[in-house]
DNA sequence: TATTGTTATACTCTATAACTATA
DNA sequence: TATAGTTATAGAGTATAACAATA
């Protein structure tokens, strides 16, 4: 208890990562009139193309209704528009803007940046030891939170 | 561009790692009728001590409306209590309960636990080499979010 | 009968502005 | 006049339940 393990180091240090990256990720979002939320509708769009709310739904492990309400801010901030489904008159397709296409690349390139300026030249092995423990960390916390999610 | 530059994984990890990382979290907490915002809360009060909801709006960088829904939160479940401060009729002073400190105590533990689970027993030169990059990586990430929060 | 998306309702976190009580 | 905390109002994310239209 007195001798500070380095696991724990390791972990403090995790934490405020976690912390510092989202808080960093919420700001650069908010200057493009985006949240968090809403950014990871469109990611899954432009990864997906032109996607149902239901789908979305599924994808984003969210209520149908909560949908309903991040594709009506997309909309009305001009990200997406809801177009009627071919084949199935129930159904939405959700697609993006031209607008929200450029905004995805530009955020594309804001994550090449953050990169270099986060790793880059960071000095002989530095790099690799980062990337090889958080593969193992990873290994281990994937499990623990894809158990609660069931 | 073609090869995909070795900061991009590495960003992809810590990336990864903190959406897992806040996800376990949010889910251990709210097995104990906790949220993350209140929690924060409670985890200033068990560092400061008893505390104004003024010096609790400072501390959590959030408004003093946010703080007067947040101990309402926590009083009513049992959290903390609202005592008057002496010396001040305007102020009241925010005190964790024993069951709150009971909590805290057993969030700390649990935090140790996943430093274990999570870190242990890693093979030689892993762990040091995560620390590592996580320092390296921390001291460039500090500027840039500390920079937009003023 | 099952599915898609909506309206209805509710809770949490967040903010600003106006107001009360006190300093 | 300034400060502590509240009420009033608002927007965002989240949920369940009931309902309409369609399959």
């Amino acid at each position: 208890m007195e001798t500070p393990a380095p696991e724990i180091a390791a972990l403090d240090r995790l934490m405020e990562l976690t912390v510092l990256l989202g808080e960093d990720m919420t700001t650069s979002l908010a200057a493009l009139g985006l949240t968090t939320s809403r950014t990871h509708l469109l990611w899954v769009l432009h990864h997906g193309g032109p996607s149902t709310q239901r789908a979305l739904a599924d994808a984003l492990s969210v209520s149908a209704r909560n949908v309903t309400g991040l594709v009506d801010g997309l909309e009305a901030t001009g990200f997406v528009t809801r177009e009627p489904h071919p084949g199935d008159r129930r159904a939405t397709l959700v697609t993006l803007t031209p607008r929200a296409v450029e905004v995805v690349a530009q955020m594309v390139q804001g994550q090449q940046e953050l990169a270099s300026q986060l790793c880059g030249g960071l000095g002989p092995g530095v790099l690799e030891g980062l990337v090889a423990g958080l593969d193992a960390v990873l290994e281990r916390l994937r499990p623990l939170v894809a158990g609660a999610g069931s």
